[in-house]
DNA sequence: GAACTATATTCCACAATATGGAACAGTGTC
DNA sequence: GACACTGTTCCATATTGTGGAATATAGTTC
């Protein structure tokens, strides 16, 4: 049994984003199409338990600092950041190039590490996102390794849009990819995401051969 | 109005820390005074929703992977961190010594942003806890020019455990150390925390006077 | 391998609880 | 100074969550 003011709660919380940090409660009335009355009850809840809370000139609501601290624990407790960090770090260093961990979560790749070669911008920013499968090196790698009900459970329901003319589109062409990158060893993305940005990444797989991570 | 099953599924939440990241149902239920199937049907919906996952195996439950993602969305948010990283970098790698940024939440200093000078060990780790105040530098910076108000209701309630032979336990020297703090204009911890590890810390001032954060 | 103990999970009748419309109270703007 | 916009409070209503008991499933012991 689910239940709804939960469940209301939760998707309130998803609503923000690095883009949209910052929401009313009409705002989020009208996005989650509840009343007001409703919206307040539950942005006061989050508030009270840190999850959220309120800019007191704006009054507008922002993320609370109670999310910032679970998330740190979540990372931490994360077997496979705890094992790759200096690896990633080290990686970063010596090809100067930026290195990140990603897993595979609701049909996208989660980083949960990074590591630039000199500190070059902010780290915090770039942990986090979720980076599209079908066309980054790190999500090829962690693709042609997924079970295969998952893989076509993504397949299925995927829409696979263009971000520069060399994206590959097809879900014919993808499976021939994801071929490759099995034989190959490693995954590839050649200005497919961004012009003149590429990567390469390898699977990381857990004692039993089953799919871990991938690291690019 | 509070709601009553939200700030349980919150409450919920907050029991996942470092020391302690897997519950079971039972588990839950008897920290929190609550009916297995009540605790049931919210693990449910807080599964549902991506804030926790159940491990196949053992069954017991983790924090899931919205946390985190949340979690980075919070940090990359927070103004004090998109300003600081650099220098607090540079910082770190200048003094050979690590670096921190942390922020007043809820009678502790909250780490938000952490530089180590080689990458020594994990980052994701460092950054999240939630230090105590009255015997680091970083706390004692925030304590210093915090609101009379918060820190009257700070020191009532807390109570100064020492952490060394050398931890200063009476609200009374606390308070010179703090006036000391001010006209000095850097906090200082001298193995206060744990024997041989010391620290000083700088209060961060919005424009306006007010305080922000700290640096360490 | 059977009996037991522990766990998570499902079920459902009951009433406590969240809902949301409408009224109110603040802010800022034109 | 009036208006338009916010967030906030209120309260009667029935929808919704509750939690005890029953069941299923795994793990442990003898």
């Amino acid at each position: 049994m689910i239940i709804q003011s939960i469940q209301r709660a939760l998707n309130i919380l998803t609503l923000f984003s690095p883009s949209r940090p910052r929401w009313g409660i009409t705002e989020i009335a009208s996005a989650m199409g509840l009343a007001k009355g409703t919206v307040h009850n539950i942005v006061h809840t989050l508030v009270q338990g840190g999850f959220l809370k309120q800019d007191p000139e704006t009054r507008r609501y922002t993320l609370g600092y109670r999310i910032f601290t679970l998330g740190a624990i979540m990372a931490g407790t994360l077997e496979i950041n705890q094992k790759a960090a200096g690896l990633v770090h080290q990686l970063a260093r010596r090809t100067d190039l930026i290195s990140r961990i990603a897993i595979w979560d609701h049909d996208a790749a989660l980083v949960t590490l990074n590591a630039a070669p000199h500190y070059a911008d902010s780290l915090s920013q770039q942990i986090g996102p979720r980076v599209v499968a079908y066309c980054s090196a790190i999500g090829r790698a962690l693709l042609a390794y997924l079970e295969v009900d998952k893989l076509t459970a993504y397949l299925d329901h995927v829409e696979m849009v263009p971000f520069t003319p060399q994206t590959v589109t097809d879900k014919q062409s993808l499976m021939e990819i994801l071929d490759q990158t099995r034989s190959r060893g490693y995954a590839v993305n050649y200005q497919e995401l961004a012009q003149g940005r590429s990567s390469i990444a390898a699977t990381i797989f857990q004692s039993g051969g089953v799919l871990a991570a991938s690291i690019s």
